[in-house]
DNA sequence: AATCACGATGGAAAGGGTTGCATAGATTCC
DNA sequence: GGAATCTATGCAACCCTTTCCATCGTGATT
């Protein structure tokens, strides 16, 4: 190294040195297992406050192999969704230790890809948010590393999702029980897990004789807008959308034609965003989501002690009732 | 270190042993400046790929004390604005072979200042997002890192802003050329230093006689809901909000009100984000966000190179003209 | 032909932790 | 009381890369 001014930088050395005993004995009191008496690790503690001492999470790495941290694949930080994964992940990575490197994939699988392979090394394992796209290149570019899947399931690995189809049922329910019959659902892309699971509990719940089914949209609220007509012709009374921004959309061009919501349909939206709640107040299936980020880390955090095999967690969807759902008139 | 696994793990002796060089010719192969000859960089290159050798980043950071990466500190990823700071200032490092730590304060400047103690000697540099907040602290807690403030001017750091006094000069011809005389500010929080930004550009852009001042509101879109009726009240015809969120909840509570929007009031947002064209066409002043975000990590990274003092970049913004203005009716 | 300069390379130390092994001192047990 | 056990500590190697310094060969210069 040399010539850079390492001024400033306080080690373990230093430590030692300031209390006379050796740098390993410094090295256990500072970790958590550590063979030490109390009085040394008080004493070691205390000088390293003093000092104001930081370990180098470099030379930490170096020794151990462990990076202390994560890597975090999102499609899109613009999406409030994933933004609040990956506000989640973050904030309870750093409660312990650890910190995140985001990769916005750009909803492209390759830079997701390209990412994964560029921070194998980096971090010590993967939370991976990928809606889109098939099952078997993601598995093949996570092999190898550690990784738990986040609002996906991919078989063989860990993941931690939400009850989507008791959001469906729940949503089914409500506006049964506002004497809707008719029901249509307005679904995803095609290449969405989570889309493909909605449609699929939404056909599960609602019979064939009463289910309107339209859809795949692609860009979520333009595709609401587009879809609004094919919804008004198809006879039903009630819709439940792909997810909040389909719903705006559809409840853009409903008004736009001069169909009131909700008196002259009811609309469920699917996350619970807040943005669903501004200029309209939709009714929507909430979706954890900094609860499922935290989950992950910890989830991860457990597989890379080495705990467990794929484990998964599913977390409760919530139908939250706003204004934008109401009794069917006769 | 021993036990672990260390299976796999390409490093530069590999390269050496393959080439029957020494690890030194192969570090200056694979590093630019580095005194090698032709001939052996090419084949140092050719077995690096062969051998899919990536170079081992705590190693690299303990030998020379760059991290290559930077640390982000935004108040919250749920605000898109922020969101789309941090995907700017994420895809940019990664081109560069950087990665980004990002700290999500929750609006808290405890946190912040937290986040930057924590972090300081884990990266190169800071890319800091605190548009609230007083400068003193902010600044102390920041000394001896190398910053660059984003969307916030902080006196002797370099700084990313945009033209917010241009932004509100080209709101208000905007509304005067459509006939508008009396035109309201609703300001944003005090704390924030382009809610002082922009109000002080509106007073300098609209003569006392016929500007209304309303706010400042603390919450976005309530603030917004929450200020309309003071707005109709106070005879003024058109209205430049603090940012999107205050302007839909202004439309949002004047056509609660029975007051359209554009005919009955002309509203003007700030930030030019998506979700103000979703349920509403707002018009609204363009703030980039993630060339912003881009410039500063490339101000960030040749700062590093020592290349600079304070320097500072401010950005073009641009009025978007939708569908929430509309000429003055007598 | 001897000297110089220079470009390319190798050797080795350094960077800051962690950890296996050895050791010294204290404690326990028969 | 001596041997065995245990605890707390120190020593030193190791993680992988960068970089200073030394070396060596080659071509240029005088």
């Amino acid at each position: 190294m040399t010539v850079r001014a390492r001024a400033g930088r306080v080690t373990i050395h230093d430590i030692a040195a300031d209390l006379g005993v050796s740098v390993s004995t410094v090295s256990r009191a500072l970790t958590p297992g550590g063979n030490v008496s109390v009085e040394t690790r008080r004493r070691v503690e205390e000088a390293a406050g003093r000092l104001d001492y930081r370990t180098n999470r470099a030379a930490r790495s170096l020794s151990t192999g462990r990076m202390h941290s994560i890597g975090l694949i999102v499609p899109d930080l613009r999406d409030p969704f994933f933004a609040e994964v990956a506000k989640g992940a973050q904030m309870r990575a750093r409660s312990v230790d650890h910190s995140v490197y985001i990769a916005d994939t750009d909803r492209s699988a390759e830079l997701e890809f390209e990412a994964i392979d560029m921070m194998r090394r980096d971090v010590d394992g993967f939370l991976v948010c990928a809606p889109l796209g098939a099952d078997e290149p993601l598995r093949e570019h996570l092999r190898g590393t550690t990784a738990v899947m986040v609002h996906r399931e991919l078989a063989g690995l860990p993941s931690v999702t939400s009850d989507l189809d008791s959001g469906i049922a729940q949503a089914v329910q409500h506006l049964r029980a506002l004497g809707h019959r008719r029901i249509a659902h307005v679904a995803g892309p095609e290449s969405s897990w989570g889309a493909r699971r909605r449609r699929a509990a939404f056909e599960r719940e609602v019979a064939e004789a009463d289910r309107v089914l339209l859809g795949p949209v692609a860009d979520p609220f333009e595709g609401g807008v587009a879809m609004a007509d094919a919804l008004l012709a198809s006879g039903a009374t009630a819709v439940i959308a792909y997810n909040d921004l389909v719903a705006l959309g559809l409840v853009t061009r409903l008004r736009a034609r001069g169909v009131s919501v909700p008196e002259g349909m009811s609309v469920v939206g699917f996350d619970g965003l807040d943005v669903a709640t501004l200029a309209t107040s939709l009714t929507s299936v909430s979706v954890p989501r900094q609860v499922a980020a935290r989950s992950a880390v910890d989830l991860l955090l457990r597989a890379l002690e080495g705990d467990a095999g794929p484990a998964s967690i599913v977390l409760p969807t919530q139908l939250i009732v706003r204004d934008s759902t109401a009794p069917l008139r006769l």
